[in-house]
DNA sequence: GAGCTGTTGCAAGGCGGTCGCAACACCGTC
DNA sequence: GACGGTGTTGCGACCGCCTTGCAACAGCTC
């Protein structure tokens, strides 16, 4: 794997999607701005609404956590992220990226496994045939268990 | 598939859990029994925990709605139900039955569709030789889009 | 049926998320 | 670079879903 540069790599990103949003009639703001580069350089991470806001507080103490909110439901529509809602607790924030993957979430130990999307390639040929559907292109999230995990 | 006999199957598959919940040392109450027939009766539905208060409720009117979600917690770590969180409504409480099957929801009519577990057999395969991991035995859910839904 | 202990209804409360509003700030236009 | 229209923000109140504390109640064992 390539490795990641979070500096230079995640503000030109993070450009790209406000270029987006100017684009769908919203505008540029730095609290937006902010967001999106907790995004970037915490996107392997997983974070919360939460985790996002303190994340961004510390640079700019004064953006509201509906702030958050609100510009992650305009990102959502963007198709830039997508929300995960797992067990019991509050939804996470996944980057739809260019780079297809997918994740399983073991439901014991609470590991979290990329896998590419090949994978899948056989299972998303069977349902598009048979079932006339067409699985979430961008991201979707798997509950099972580690082989390992033998625990209760 | 065979045809479902609503009236006496149900009542036959809540004896047999009520006698699993006894065997784990919880009593069984005329509210559980209550609850436990509504959700054999209504299965197919995938009900919130709003809806089986309700359905509850029209025989026993006093049944409260935190016995219910204390149940439904119950239900779950004894593995007789899978909550399913989609969207931004409340959670959807699905059976975990015997014979396998999964669900595919439309991002965009809503649509939910069933699915056998075998159409996973190839990716279970997969994940669990290249990646350790188990897919979750009882139920999970995919999103995505029908093909025919070609709205935004 | 006595007694232990799990369960219940009720009401209050917690948490994650949403909304209304007035002040603000971005950005196209001049 | 100032102006003005309109999208955005912080704030606080609020909502929906769910959880919890507690005293009364009711299964189940003996």
């Amino acid at each position: 794997m390539a490795p990641y540069d979070a500096g230079v790599e995640s503000t030109a990103r993070v450009d790209e999607v406000l270029a987006l949003v100017r684009s769908s009639g919203g505008r540029a703001t730095s609290a937006r701005r902010a967001i999106l580069q907790t995004l970037f350089e915490d996107s392997h991470e997983h974070p919360t609404a939460e985790q996002i806001t303190s994340s961004v507080q510390r640079d700019q103490p004064d953006v509201a956590e509906s702030t958050v909110y609100r510009f992650l439901d305009e990102l959502e529509k963007l198709g830039v992220v997508n929300p995960v809602r797992l067990g019991h607790g509050p939804a996470v924030y996944h980057l739809a990226e260019h780079t297809h993957h997918h994740h399983l979430v073991c439901g014991r130990c609470g590991r979290m496994v990329e896998v590419s999307d090949e994978i899948f390639d056989s299972l998303r040929r069977s349902l598009r045939r048979d079932h006339d559907f067409e699985i979430e292109p961008r991201h979707f999230t798997l509950a099972g268990h580690c082989t390992s995990c033998t625990d209760p």
